[in-house]
DNA sequence: ATAATGATTCGCT
DNA sequence: GCGAATCATTATG
C-alpha cells in the first residue's frame, strides 16, 4: 500500500523545499467513485507574504486567498482567465499564506478517464501538460478548494522514492513577469528533467 | 455597480 | 509566433 503524505508534512514554512520534494510524489483523486493518479512532475513555489508573484502577496486577504492562509496540507483551487482551474496545495502553519502551484504531471491510473475528460484528445503529451489541463485531466473543479488532502476526501499526495538532486531541474516562474525582475526570477520552478509531460511554456 | 485583469490554452498564420 | 476566448475576482466609485 503506497503512503500518504501526512498533512503535517506541509506544515513548515520552507514552500521551496516542499516544491522540490513534491517531484516524483503521486497526486491522487477520486471523483465521481473513478481514481485517477498522476506523478507530479512539476510545480512552482510561491511564498507569501514577501513574494510579490503571490495573490497572498503582503498578507493580502480577501475571499479569494483566504484558504492560503490556513495550515498547510489543504487544496488551493482557483479558476485562472475565466477558464482553467490550477491546484495547489497549501504550505506553511496557521498565518502563512504559501502554496505550491501543481504545473505538470506524468499520467498513472485511470488514463481512460482523463482522456474523456479531456474530450477524447489522442495525443498523450497534451493530456495532463499544464497546470489548467492537469486539473481538467483530474477532475479538480473548485469544489476541492479548501479540501484537506487526505485519502478519505476526493483528493490526496502519496509519498515515492524522493528524486536525486541531478533529476531535478530549478528554474524561474512562469507567467510572473509582470511581478518585477526579482520576483518572477527566483528559481522556484521544478521540473523533472528531461520529462515529457512538463508544460510548454518557455 | 462597473471596469480591468489574469500563476492559461488553443487554433490559426 | 500571435491573438482570442472567457469570467471570477478585485479594486474603485
Amino acid at each position: 500500500m503506497p503512503e500518504i503524505i501526512p498533512q503535517d508534512y506541509f506544515r513548515h514554512e520552507d514552500v521551496v523545499g516542499i516544491a522540490r520534494d513534491l517531484i516524483g510524489k503521486i497526486l491522487v483523486t477520486n471523483v465521481e467513485n473513478t481514481i485517477t493518479s498522476a506523478i507530479i512532475v512539476e510545480t512552482e513555489a510561491y511564498k507569501g507574504p514577501e513574494d510579490k508573484a503571490c495573490h497572498a502577496y503582503n498578507n493580502r486577504l480577501t475571499p479569494r486567498t483566504e484558504v492560503m492562509f490556513k495550515e498547510g496540507g489543504i487544496a488551493y483551487v482557483y479558476i485562472c482567465y475565466g477558464i482553467h482551474r490550477l491546484f495547489n496545495v497549501v504550505t506553511g502553519p496557521v498565518g502563512v499564506g504559501s502554496a505550491v502551484l501543481i504545473r505538470g504531471v506524468e499520467p498513472l491510473l485511470g488514463l481512460e478517464t482523463m482522456f474523456i475528460r479531456r474530450n477524447n484528445n489522442q495525443k498523450m503529451h497534451n493530456l495532463t501538460q499544464g497546470p489548467g489541463l492537469v486539473s481538467q485531466a483530474l477532475g479538480i473543479t473548485t469544489d476541492h478548494n479548501g479540501l484537506p488532502l487526505l485519502s478519505t476526501n476526493a483528493i490526496w499526495i502519496e509519498n515515492a522514492k524522493m528524486v536525486p538532486d541531478d533529476q531535478v531541474i530549478a528554474s524561474a516562474r512562469v507567467g510572473v513577469e509582470p511581478s518585477g525582475p526579482i520576483w518572477s526570477k527566483m528559481p522556484w520552478r521544478f521540473r523533472l528533467k528531461g520529462n515529457k509531460w512538463v508544460s510548454p511554456a518557455k
